[in-house]
RNA sequence: GCUGAAGUGGUGGAAUUGGUAGACACGUUGGACUUAAAAUCCAAUGUCCAUUAGGACGUACGGGUUCAAGUCCCGUCUUCAGUACCA
């Protein structure tokens, strides 16, 4: 009987299904282990071969740890709200809920086929009301919350309310819009209901401001900055714009520094956490202010007007010959004078005009203008040139820079261009040429107070100096920005918000969720509103707490619902939370559940949500625990990220204004354009199936073909897989051909998990012909051939050399070299001839997590009636592998000449003459008496002659 | 520029973390079986010299430490990924 896969695998997946093998409970006497993937956005091009490398890897070290005693959660569901599905809607009228839903379909149909052990009775998909009442919910409690600096986390906005009312907000520490000011608590009491609303805006975790954001056109909707990639969106690559827009945005700057430290307590690798870092961009400084002197010519008073700059260099402070602000900073209007007026306009127009990434590219040119006006150092008093230049970003700091340009190279590239004096005020250093920015060699000079003082004491010196003159502090700085959570489009998570006299106002948690409308369209209004505009039914009932016609907007208690849906980050953002309790009407997660599961032990997913998902899913949850939601701050205790698995596309060569095609090696003698073929025209060796193209696209009908040997060789590019370049492989067909075990063996063995690869079919060969190997060894022709005779020691050292190897791979995510220890075992043990159960049944163990089918189908032929899956993995026992003796190299000279075998226990004395007395070592020496013999035991024997 | 990762046969990749480099697999070549093909099995396969025995060289490049270096140290080059007028 051969090894008939297909029976088996199908065999095997309905059995796991029909018993429930995988379901996990939420209370066991074993210890829990989480392991879970990045769950899918079910796109209609359906899977290809290298989206479950990660799952494959997640799969094998659910299965390892089941048979490690461990109570596995393993879940999969979907992040099925997205673009594509709206974008597919507007093109062809079919709701987005139905292409998602088919979409679903499909990928579980080809998940299934690979034999996961996916817990399905918990799948959630982000899109299904019943999840996405809970995205409404965190909303809800986000705009409910407020963050306290002093207690350094998120707090009730009836807290801050409460402290309004009695003492005003002078004490507040909060992290909220800087516009905010100070009121007592007579005022409080004395605004109006709208005026409070208003202001407790200001303060929330989730809050509706009037941002300048990045408008997409081609999408008509705004993207985070993480969905911007070089200046154009990342889906789609349009060109994006900025536009001053009121938008829901989330106040994750309060929780930069948290994020930024919790970074210490989790085990991810070195580079993702590098970019969360640098996404974070903390710069520890001080802020100055320079007071502005009054315009034109009295430069002795002051013009009540302060510039706020930030620095990371506060000891340079003496090295000031001049300030720049960008040319978007508020102040300029202000203090510019008459004379340069025309000259700053111009400026401020022209970079205007030029779009975020030609400033980005054009890094070189240095521009700028003068303002007329000045300011006054904070400690010299002396006049300083305030100018304007683009050099210097509006978003970053407060968007105004101190220059020195002895210290800084764009201050100092900026003054050698204008002609501005570059003071030097670092001890032994020549500034002739560049600025010199070495901080750990700084020695202040020509500094007053801080001559002589080395940059850190200097910095302390300055920053305290500062502090006696009410000019300036130290200072923390983020580069992270609040994310802006509002789109204008339609197949998203609406807002749980209706609007009375234009403040937004939280539906009641009770009434959740508020389900999408439907809509004619998909497209935003003719007026420009997002496409919920379009919705008839979409206004808020507060007597009746429904929804209702938008006819009825006038009555007294039916409000207008806000129009814009959620970003795609907010269902992902929570998820892995919601699997623990799937099902729960009562909240998104139980108290319960959440003790028990506590957060992901391993996390497998790409690196390309190194800023987005995996960084907004760490708020979420610091906000959650904040609110005692959750009981751990971080979501993920260690996360992998799998590589890429890459398409060959195949390339062929038509001879430029024909149409003629011309195999690789003669393409040199032509001109040539590159066509991408479907790789399933090729065979193993490059060389194209003619007849098979012709059929493929008409265009290739009447096609002629210059042939080198008879053959026509195509190109090869190695390049990320995608329909449009038409080397897509599927699973399905590897699953058809080979079977899922194959599949998996192979997905592991190509190479180490976290990197990049590309696909290669034809190697599954070897992978498929182990399984066969294995199945052939324990089968007599039809008969199933396993003997009950005591092992042999060598069957028992490869039985064990495998437990350890495997066991220690799987540990340290090395899945591939395991493929290699199994190949190696059936090779070894068909040598032996072994088909003792008593090796075959804890080998089966060690597999099953690698190629579970075909492991529950020996095992069942073994006799036994549970699943393999619950058996516990063998123990490693070392005295199999213990050796009696070992071969050691000897060498003369450093030079390894022969090898020798001697036991183990040997004392280097013994060795020593042993060597020595060997006929190999007398031929060698020749009667010459050695200088040294070196024995290293354990190790190596070397003879210096 | 900065940060991170990495350079090993024709290819993907191993190497117990300093101890016989190239495991395992693909590919290639030769052979067996077959009318033939597929499948399967066997053998060879880092480079060079040698009929053989055997020898020399060899982990991007140049140095160094060590009895011993793919692995550690110094310098150089290259590739990939992320990020950038961040004050």
């Amino acid at each position: 009987m051969n090894y008939d896969f297909k029976t088996i695998e199908a065999n095997w997946q309905k059995y796991w299904a029909e018993n429930k093998t995988f379901k996990a409970e939420n209370n066991s006497e074993k210890p829990k282990y989480y392991v879970l993937d990045m769950f899918p956005y079910p796109s209609g091009a359906g899977l290809h071969v290298g989206h479950p490398l990660g799952y494959i890897a997640s799969d094998i070290y659910a299965r390892y740890k089941r048979h490690k005693g461990f109570n596995v959660l393993h879940p999969q569901g979907y992040d099925s709200f997205g673009l594509p599905a709206e974008q597919y809607a507007i093109q062809t009228g079919q709701h987005p809920a139905i292409t998602t839903k088919e979409n679903i379909a499909r990928y579980r149909e080809q998940l299934d086929k690979i034999g996961f052990s996916f817990d399905w009775s918990r799948e959630v998909r982000t899109s299904d009301p019943d999840y996405y009442k809970w995205t409404q919910w965190i909303f809800i409690q986000l705009f409910n919350s407020w963050y306290d600096i002093l207690t350094d986390k998120a707090r009730d906005i009836s807290d801050l309310e409460t402290i309004f009312a009695t003492e005003g907000n002078g004490n507040i520490q909060a992290v909220c819009d800087e516009d905010i000011t100070v009121f007592t608590e007579v005022d409080w009491n004395r605004f109006s209901s709208k005026e409070k609303q208003s202001i407790l805006l200001k303060y929330r975790l989730t809050y509706l401001a009037e941002t300048e954001v990045n408008w997409c056109p081609e999408l008509g909707t705004v993207l985070a900055n993480d969905e911007i990639v070089n200046g154009v969106s990342e889906r789609g690559g349009y060109p994006v714009i900025r536009k001053k827009m009121t938008q829901w945005s989330m106040r994750i700057s309060a929780y930069a520094e948290r994020l930024l430290q919790g970074l210490e307590t989790i085990d991810w690798t070195d580079s993702l956490k590098e970019s969360q870092r640098n996404w974070i961009g903390k710069s520890v400084g001080a802020s100055v202010t320079f007071n502005v002197l009054p315009l034109e010519e009295d430069l002795g008073g002051d013009s009540g007007l302060g510039i706020e700059v930030f620095t990371t260099r506060p000891d340079t402070i003496f090295g000031v010959s001049f300030m720049t602000l960008a040319p978007e900073h508020e102040l300029v209007a202000k203090i510019t004078t008459s004379a340069q007026k025309e000259a700053v306009d111009a400026y401020i127009e022209a970079t205007a005009k030029r779009s975020e990434r030609e400033r980005m590219a054009d890094v070189k040119t240095i521009s700028g203008v003068f303002t007329g006006a000045y300011a006054a150092h904070p400690f010299t008093k002396e006049p300083v040139p305030i100018w304007i230049g683009d050099y210097v970003l509006a978003g970053y700091g407060t968007g105004a820079v101190m220059a020195v340009p002895c210290g800084d190279q764009r201050d100092y590239d900026f003054a050698k261009h204008f002609n501005i004096e570059i003071p030097n005020i670092f001890e032994g250093v020549d500034i002739s040429k560049e600025a010199f920015t070495d901080k750990e060699k700084t020695v202040i000079g020509n500094s007053d107070f801080l001559n002589g003082l080395k940059y850190k004491k200097a910095v302390k010196t300055a920053i305290y100096e500062l502090e006696k003159l009410g000019q300036g502090e130290g200072k923390t700085n983020y580069r992270l920005r609040d994310a802006v959570f509002s789109r204008q489009r339609y197949w998203g998570e609406p807002f749980p918000v209706y609007y009375i006299d234009g403040m937004p106002q939280m539906i009641d948690t009770s009434h959740l969720p508020l389900e999408l409308p439907e809509v004619e369209k998909y497209l935003p209004t003719e007026t420009g509103e997002p496409p919920l505009g379009r919705a008839d039914d979409w206004a808020w009932d507060t007597s009746k707490n429904e929804v209702v016609s938008n006819d009825l907007i006038d009555h007294k208690t039916v409000f207008p619902l806000e129009l814009n849906t959620m970003p795609g980050w907010a269902g992902s953002s929570f998820y892995f939370n919601r699997y623990m309790d799937p099902n729960n009407e009562e909240v998104f997660v139980s108290k319960e559940a959440v003790d028990y599961w506590q957060n992901i032990d391993l996390y497998i997913g790409g690196n390309e949500h190194a800023t987005g998902h995996l960084l907004y899913a760490r708020f979420w949850q610091k906000f959650l625990f904040d609110k005692e939601y959750l009981p751990v701050d971080e979501f993920a205790k260690k996360l992998i990220n799998q590589g890429m698995i890459l398409g060959t596309s195949a390339i062929i060569y038509r001879i430029s204004g024909t149409n003629t095609y011309v195999s690789k090696g003669l393409k040199s003698k032509y001109e040539t354009e590159d066509l991408r073929v479907d790789v399933g025209l090729i065979d193993s060796s490059d060389e194209l199936n003619i007849d098979a193209l012709r059929e493929w696209q008409p265009q290739f009908e009447k096609a002629d073909f210059e042939l080198e040997d008879g053959k026509y060789i195509v190109g090869r590019e190695v390049e990320k897989m995608s329909k449009r370049w038409f080397n897509v492989v599927n699973p399905d067909e590897i699953v058809e051909q080979y079977g899922a075990d194959s599949l998996r063996l192979y997905e592991m063995f190509l190479g180490p998990l976290e990197q990049s690869k590309p696909w290669n079919t034809a190697g599954i060969t070897g992978v498929h012909s182990f399984l066969k190997k294995l199945w052939k060894l324990y089968h007599n022709g039809d008969v199933f051939n396993v003997t009950n005779v005591e092992p042999t020691k060598d069957n028992l050292k490869t039985l064990h050399k495998t437990i350890k190897k495997v066991e220690e791979d799987i540990e340290n995510f090395s899945f591939n070299t395991s493929v290699s220890t199994f190949m190696i075992a059936v090779n070894e043990l068909t040598a032996q001839k072994c088909t003792s159960r008593a090796v075959l049944e804890p080998l089966l163990v060690v597999l099953s997590p690698y190629a579970p089918h075909i492991a529950e189908e020996l095992w069942s032929k073994l006799g036994h009636t549970t699943s393999i899956a619950t058996m516990t993995f063998p123990e490693f026992d070392a005295s199999h592998l213990v050796e009696s003796s070992k071969n050691y190299p000897v060498s003369f000279n450093g030079k390894t000449k022969f090898t020798m075998e001697l036991p183990l226990d040997m004392s280097k004395e013994d060795i020593e003459s042993a060597v020595m007395a060997h006929e190999k070592t007398q031929q060698q020496l020749a009667g010459r008496i050695p200088k040294k013999v070196i024995v290293v035991p354990g190790r190596i024997i070397n003879i210096v002659g």
